[in-house]
DNA sequence: TCGACAGTTCGGGATTATGGAACTATCTTC
DNA sequence: GAAGATAGTTCCATAATCCCGAACTGTCGA
């Protein structure tokens, strides 16, 4: 179960972040992985019709970015949101933005 | 005092807005925007050592995300955060996005 | 009319995004 | 073990975007 590296909670910056949740496919992760903790890459991007190595993409930015943390288990990467080192950080940030792109979002599930 | 053109309040889509946010150049004149309307350009971005046609572009952008206005007041814009469209379309986005950009900013003045 | 001024547009070099193909690492089955 | 399947990553070439100096447009004041 080894993590991945990532960014400290004290060193993550507003302007990264907001870019990691810029793309509409990488919000859609997010909001994925809130809901479902503990998922894997392939489980929370299943049905986007997005390449793989697209996505390999996504979860990195997402993960320098500090809104993800990912550990290796076994063959899979088990996805978590960073929610308390966000929240801690960006206190109120990430629930509107999310709010707002289950809105948007035309599949968007209850929470 | 010809307006130019922007995206109209139902057409605002949140990517756009928050990818216009993730650069800390634009999220400083956002800022700085909200706390003096009707201001220009140039004033809104004084002293901040970026090159003129990078800030052209940046307000571009900005207009085009539909996070602002810009008017043509003789050889000025001059430049109008779009409040009311944004609150009414993303309620409770640009507050706290805003209030983190003021806290992590070295040179925030108050609002 | 002649600058001076506020901003935009153009062009090209640098950076970043995309995605197919090959690769790595792990698990399963024989 | 060896062979194959599975989950993701890395590589690399193309495409798209960003950056910014230089040239340009439009407007104001003398």
């Amino acid at each position: 179960m080894r993590p991945l590296p990532q960014p400290a909670r004290e060193s993550l910056t507003l302007a990264p972040v907001l870019h990691a949740l810029s793309d509409p496919v990488r919000l859609e992760l997010v909001r994925r992985a809130r809901g479902n903790p503990e998922s894997t890459c392939a489980v929370l991007a299943d049905g986007m019709d997005v390449p793989i190595s697209t996505l390999s993409n996504h979860w990195r930015i997402l993960r320098e970015a500090g809104l993800i943390s990912m550990t290796v288990d076994g063959r899979h990467r088990r996805i978590r949101l960073r929610a308390d080192d966000l929240s801690d950080r960006f206190p109120g940030l990430l629930d509107p933005i999310l709010r707002l792109a289950a809105a948007e979002s035309p599949n968007s599930e209850p929470l």
